[in-house]
DNA sequence: TATTGTTATACTCTATAACTATA
DNA sequence: TATAGTTATAGAGTATAACAATA
């Protein structure tokens, strides 16, 4: 629980720094890193970073402002709007997730079967819900 | 990395969410949960927080406003002030980690080998650096 | 009736720059 | 000169409450 706590905040640390090395602050990079996965809607983004739906408004019209993003509408609901990527906004996190060496380093100390037993370790604790778009 | 990203995620939800029960902010939290290794100065919380200095005046401001930590002249250095937690911050944190019941549930999972291995992998993936209090 | 997303509001977080006190 | 902490400021994140459109 100790190590889960220092750990998390090394790799915070790392990922707030490389956002920022992109004039993005942690919510955007954070948004932008989920998206990587693929479209999801405002409200599932909400859940999935933890925060109320009324933020994700503001966070993702500043991406979409950038370019980054970029809202379509759902075909199943109304209601619904689909956040994705855009070509540049794809670009921008595989940079920011390039320059996060503290921890690429640190898993570099690892070989393959070690990391590979971190990562089963890792699934056994957390479990992660998977957020997908709907249609 | 995937795998560490999605973890992490999920903890540091786990944590905001327990953070709230207790009427604190993620990064007073934060704050309280670095203090539980003993005091610290304003700029060595402002380093492990990976924030400006300027910033954690606010915080420590608003926990000291309640009751959770207090402020305390550095002998050596008349410039420094050492951040100590008061005895209801103790209780406050320790009520936030009893609370964190997805991370808790899933180290259950676990069994102590497995708790062992998880944590010499993550501590040579992070390498934590200590960070201490002037005397 | 319930849900999705937005708006309005108030408070907190955050970095930058300028300042005081001390080293 | 440099460093520790504070203050002032502006932009961003955050939750709550209320709203329109849709289910």
């Amino acid at each position: 629980m100790e190590l889960l706590s220092a750990s998390l905040a090394a790799y915070y640390g790392d990922f707030t720094v490389a956002a920022a090395d992109e004039n993005l602050t942690a919510s955007q990079g954070k948004t932008l890193n989920v998206l990587r996965r693929g479209p999801a809607s405002m409200s599932t983004l909400a859940t999935t970073l933890t925060c109320d739906a009324s933020n994700m408004t503001g966070i993702v019209d500043r991406l979409e402002k950038r370019g980054l993003v970029r809202r379509e509408p759902s075909a199943s609901d109304r209601r619904v709007k689909n956040v994705v990527l855009t070509a540049e906004g794809e670009r921008v996190i595989d940079v920011i997730r390039g320059n996060m060496h503290r921890t690429l380093a640190g898993l570099d100390r690892l070989d393959e079967d070690e990391r590979a037993a971190l990562g089963a370790l890792l699934e056994r604790v957390f479990t992660p819900q998977p957020a997908a778009a709907r249609a």
